[in-house]
DNA sequence: CGTATACTTTGATAACTATCAAACTATCTG
DNA sequence: CAGATAGTTTGATAGTTATCAAAGTATACG
């Protein structure tokens, strides 16, 4: 994974209310845009904005049906991302360059 | 791992310049503040802010030894951000709840 | 103590972002 | 088509942040 959705995805998350979003998406088999509005009390312009950001950083995917947004989780989004993580972490070299 | 820590990590790596310094570190064993300022060819200020984010979230250490502070990455950081993170991702209930 | 080196803190600024209100678009239902 | 419901987009605003320059602090060395 680049390091230009690594940061994407960082970002994504790095919202207290958004991650708040996501986890609860998650939580869930499914939800609805309405439902995500109605548990956090914030506008449905906000919350289509975290929506899109979570959805740009394809940790969520969503579907229309008929009037509702329905929204689900893609957690295989966060273990690839972990993965990168820790590989990135791990790449010690040998020594100090100098 | 609690949401706010969670977020907080999330932050220190949402930054383009910030994450690639993290990746730096953690490509050596140990490096100290002039080699990074030196590798990004930003002003030492900058390079300390980021430092600081980076060490506020646990993701790397520092430890002076006379007029140099070394810096060296916590990959068990990243390990329990990634873990807490498939563990949320992972949380879904039955059905949805309506 | 004085100077040099390494890093930090502070103040300023430009860019970004979370949020709202309100206008807009899409879909359904009669 | 008209009205209702669901969500998006836009414009404004307040708060955040990445960056620099410059002043400040810590450590070493003579």
């Amino acid at each position: 994974m680049e390091r230009k959705e690594l940061a994407r995805i960082s970002k994504a998350l790095s919202d207290p209310t958004r991650l708040q979003i996501y986890e609860g998406i998650s939580a869930h088999k499914e939800m609805f845009c309405g439902q995500v509005v109605e548990k956090f009390g914030l506008t449905p312009g906000t919350i289509s904005h975290h929506l899109k950001i979570l959805a740009d950083a394809n940790l969520i995917e969503t579907r229309r049906e008929g009037q509702f947004i329905y929204l689900k989780s893609r957690p295989e989004t966060i273990r690839a991302y972990g993965r990168a993580l820790v590989i990135m972490a791990g790449k010690t070299k040998a020594a100090s360059s100098r």
